[in-house]
DNA sequence: AATGAATGAGGGTTCATTCAT
DNA sequence: TATGAATGAACCCTCATTCAT
């Protein structure tokens, strides 16, 4: 395979291509931002600091990307990767609609507490230019539309008491994403631990067995 | 100081003192401030937004704060008191653990729908200055606190299935903060059927009598 | 007459109403800028040496105008104001076309060279933004167009030989504008002089009885 | 050094030498470079569009160039040396001064539309170094210097009414020189209908037997 | 009580230039 | 011979903050 860079097998691809390195190095700057971020939100991060975490000049990261736009967006395609990710997990694994939603819930929290820094730019809608904020939107509403389409596929099989779709989704998805505000890695809660319990706290909610309210 | 107080009856004190008026003046900047912050984010708002939707001029916010900054504190400080009166609220006429959580949750999503520029803020707790921060992770913390003693409180009296108390509250302050970004005063969704749906979801997933999870 | 600033006639008006001095100060900001534009190029003329220039700051400048781009704009319409000054005089006073394309040199020739700062920026059409290069390029053909009325009255009453229209205002135009690269306001050549010794050298090079040609 | 010929005869000298390769490549760049500073001017024009154009890296230039004055300066040289080529023509072939000023601008004129790319650069002169702006402006003071004299030679000999030479000599190489301004290579006039005819309005101008003026 | 004017610090971006490969 | 990568300096522009009036 000439293919992969100049290397063609030597050094058991030990050695990395041009190419090869120059994705590693844009991820990493990514990700560098993504946590930047997170941490401090779009408007309040510098360049700067982003490079310096890199160990880098500022000027060097335009060699990889064109703006700090660019970057945000690029951030928030990662980041809604991880959701898409879990959504074809659900779909291929669950059965009933419950089912696909409890898979859904799980993994979705696995991934994001596996990669806190690049999901919680998905807080910063707000600071993406109309034009790359309308792409992002399309994408999270497409979410957003297959997540209700479990709940709608739910009622109808009767593993679902009768919901509101909309409102669910934004209540759990506030929780899920609420995660960026509080959650540490290798802190006292790991992520299978919180996906479990979100998930079982979000099932309970849901379940057609449960009649308490009002009781 | 004679001077305080109001104008010594006169007017059937129907002209406001020169405190009055300054207290009031300086409330309408905080709510558009708090109305702007939540909109764009504290670092992407500039003072002459504020000044311009006050009508006056951006020098002229510098006679009722001393800086931005405290702008973002004091709005943080109308938020939390939000949250405590809901505390309040659900102390007094609560009487099981689960009883006052509904409560809670009811009365702080009215107060939240109803308010919603004041307290979108609280995602704004990351530009606050370390000094400032600290105060209010203090009382938020009070908060929850209080909210965890909730739970523990429905599962000793039986009220509520056993629960992690802390991971509970992040779960459900997480789906109430979340409003803030898609909650639009006179919008399809008005704050009572939203506080009394999210009021439910959580109920049915803590509540007791509730055991659907097929674990 | 309360218009005019709040000094209403006091002090003989000596006192400048503030209004009056922004538009002061403004104009200075024009001047200066069309002075190092002229100098050094747009692009190489940064706001700084203006400010320092004017001695005030760098952000000082954008208190009068709202970006470098402006700048060179408005210095533009300064220009063409003196091209359409000329040419309204030389409607206003010249009978034949050669007397009136003679009045349009001499006046221009005498504001250029008594303006020649402001008018030298002429040569920076390309550093302009399309949008207001367009505007700039409308006033400019304007100019031409008319300058090229005279000609054609000039042939049409038999003041001037029969030339082409175009190229000779090409050719005038050329050899005023290229004054700003050599005249030097109290230098050897006072601005009346050269204004005289041009329009003479167009005079003989259009004039209907110089048959000079040896052709 | 045998290294600095050609390849000792083989392949009949079809193959270029090192050092004609060299040379050809470099004046490549500095055409192309002088058609974009004339575009664009010297500050505006990023060296990423001259390599661009030269299907090279900006790298690349600094193997032939050791900087981007070079480049300038270079041109600028490239562009006196149309000048003194027309200089030495009009000393050789023109008999009176008059005939000498026509044959210099006529082949000047032909001259530069045929190479407008690098002759445009002659309005640059400011964005020169001190020290290579010394060098250009002697060179470009020596042209006017002669120019000027056939001017007095002209006076001299009777072919030319009184004038001014060094004022004339500003006036036709203002006319001149701002060819580069309006001149489209294939557009509506081409090189030598514009010779012609500048050379025309200079001879009218100029020429003794014009007496037109004041009368 | 409020404004006009000015400042200084900082941010994003561009670009000529260098250097190891 | 030419490239990828990186740098540092400079530039335009914004903004919170100050102060005399």
């Amino acid at each position: 395979m000439a293919k992969g860079g100049r290397h063609s097998g030597a050094w058991k691809n030990v050695v990395l291509s041009r190419d090869e390195q120059f994705a590693l190095k844009r991820t990493a700057l990514l990700r560098e931002a993504a946590k930047a971020f997170s941490a401090r939100g779009y408007h309040d991060t510098s360049l700067v600091e982003v490079a310096k975490a890199l160990g880098v000049t500022k000027a060097a990261l335009y060699y990889y990307v064109s703006s700090k736009q660019e970057i945000l967006f690029e951030c928030h395609m990662m980041a809604l990767d991880h959701g898409e990710a879990a959504l074809a997990h659900a779909e291929k694994h669950g059965k009933t609609g419950k089912e696909k939603i409890i898979l859904l819930a799980r993994r979705y929290l696995e991934l994001l507490t596996a990669d806190i820094g690049s999901c919680a730019v998905l807080a910063e809608v707000n600071s993406l230019d109309p034009e790359n904020r309308a792409k992002v939107v399309a994408r999270r509403d497409d979410f957003d539309r297959r997540f209700r389409g479990f709940i709608e596929e739910g009622m109808a099989d009767g593993s679902l008491r009768k919901i509101d779709p909309k409102m669910t989704v934004f209540f759990f998805m506030g929780a899920v994403n609420w995660l960026t505000r509080w959650f540490v890695p290798n802190g006292p809660y790991d992520g299978e631990t919180i996906a479990n319990y979100f998930a079982d706290l979000l099932e309970h909610g849901i379940d057609n067995r449960s009649d308490a309210a009002g009781a």
